[in-house]
DNA sequence: TTGAAAGCGCTAACAA
DNA sequence: TTGTTAGCGCTTTCAA
């Protein structure tokens, strides 16, 4: 009926009815349904976000991205957390599907068949972030992994460090620091070089786990020159333990973390890392959705655009240049 | 029809056709429209979580708290993000209403006429969190920053600490930071001590930020014995700051932050600080929700419940004992 | 510019 | 145990 148009915004009405409309909505606190709205219309202005974990920095910087572009849209983020589980994530993206989103934006590309047939069958945009090495079942922004580890590999080996440790989460679901660490062992053997010692950890990661792993594999390995870290929160707790025991760093040993965790900054010394673009992800995997709802909105036929962003190396004061 | 029953695991259907109708499901890869199920049903598996940030480390282990509790029922929470800005809150709880949720976390209690009608209106539990100095629309579970601000004063006056300055945001819109300055003051004053210096800052929290603070107070005001930071990252930026410049710690000068942020230990030195219940009230949140969705769920006519947790005080190594 | 009617895909209640 | 029917509260289409 009338109401309805006036709601929306539609046009041909008239500004008398208009009024009346807007203001017996006002004085009932009516909220409309978008329940039966999106059931007649079939269109529903939410975008599915599936992450991992909200527990490292990471996730929530790729969502302000997300957030800060859908906010010039009428399109709304709905978060889903997953743990890192597979199973969970099956359940989460179920879920949300089951509301018939515009879109969905989920990290990774690594996920069980049965998540990727929903996804594939949900005729809705899907873009894949964080991650662009490996097939996406529609669109992908990210970078990539493998060569980010190749890449602060290589600046190692050019700053002359030869006895290589390294340091990181043993979660096997991570598949992004796994490819890292893959990238980063090819690297080093192409230069002739084995990873000196390696050490994993379970748990969040923090200050403390980067300190007491450190002096571990110190302990065990003395006469590592170099230590790569897997995040920058463990790398930072390894920075502090090496400048508490006087060692020489970027000289006896460098160090090194990948995040680009802006909060870092102040500490005694800023720690090597690589820029994992973050927020840029957010922002271009909300722009694909964005654009595609604008255009009739369904999945992609002729494969999804790859978006591919560049990491960039920060040296710091960990790190000697070549 | 049956096949209704089926998915939704209702009795009375008999083993054979139960099997028909889920593999058909499953090969033709059927999710259910929760949209039209939704409307047939009036009831929604949502509870809408709002909060202002994921940005700094306190929401994420809230939201944990929230997704640990409510894995084991069949709510689903979903985020939504106001960036501190109360028009943004009110177009993201209406946008979150108008799905007719099974209930809203909300953090804070201070918010626009307009929000708290709608809050009312919703006939849906509401839970109120992170802070309970003030009226809550139905339910809050939280600790007083009031309080806290008190008895870190207190703790404060008690290690013969007298020339005190703060550190702290400047965000108009952080109700909770301001509430917490409230109450640390009025301790001080009651003590007869004046707030000796203050700063504030915009912008987001980091150990470099408190850094910066920290080396400009103590310029101005040198005299100074004790510096109460209104979060742990400035703290421990104000904390390494000092430990370079050879401070002695406490002694000198005390330092005292607030949050409880896990990932710091493995500093220097543990900075003093009042842990803020984050998980805790997560969790005793979802609670709150799941059960009255499990009795019927609507909103709670006798006033809902207030449940006030215990902030615990942290001497760490930066605030001497009495 | 407004009103009336059909129907979106389910669930709930009832009948068979 | 299964099938049938009438809505849920909107949007869409068509008629007035």
């Amino acid at each position: 009926m009338t109401v309805s148009r006036v709601l929306r915004n539609r046009g041909d009405v008239s500004a008398t009815t208009r009024e009346r409309v807007l203001e017996a909505a006002k004085r009932l606190g009516y909220v409309p349904n978008k329940i039966a709205g999106a059931l007649a219309s079939s269109r529903v202005n939410l975008v599915a976000v599936i992450i991992p974990s909200l527990s490292n920095m990471v996730f929530p910087e790729v969502i302000n991205g997300i957030s800060h572009v859908l906010e010039d849209t009428e399109l709304q983020p709905v978060l889903g957390v997953t743990h890192y589980r597979p199973e969970q994530e099956e359940k989460v993206l179920y879920e949300m599907l089951s509301w018939r989103p515009s879109g969905v934006i989920i990290a990774g590309l690594e996920r069980t068949e049965v998540s990727r047939a929903m996804l594939r069958n949900a005729g809705i945009p899907v873009v894949e972030i964080m991650d662009v090495d490996g097939e996406p079942v529609d669109a992908a922004v990210g970078i990539s992994h493998k060569r980010a580890g190749r890449e602060i590999a290589q600046a190692i080996i050019d700053g002359g460090y030869r006895r290589i440790g390294f340091l990181g989460t043993k979660m096997p679901l991570d598949h992004r620091a796994k490819k890292r660490l893959e990238g980063f062992t090819d690297a080093l053997s192409k230069a002739g070089i084995e990873l000196a010692a390696q050490e994993f950890y379970e748990g969040t990661s923090g200050f403390a786990k980067g300190r007491e792993m450190t002096e571990r594999m110190l302990s065990q390995t003395p006469d590592l020159d170099f230590l790569y870290y897997s995040n920058d929160l463990i790398g930072a707790g390894g920075l502090l333990y090496c400048l508490e025991k006087g060692i020489d760093i970027p000289n006896d040993l460098g160090l090194a973390g990948f995040n680009g965790i802006e909060l870092l900054e102040g500490l005694p010394r800023r720690l090597a890392t690589m820029d994992s673009c973050r927020r840029e992800i957010g922002e271009a995997a909300a722009r694909v959705i964005a654009d595609r709802a604008a255009n009739g909105g369904g999945a992609s036929h002729a494969g999804g655009e790859q978006i591919v962003l560049m990491p960039k190396l920060t040296y710091g004061d960990t790190l000697r240049r070549p």
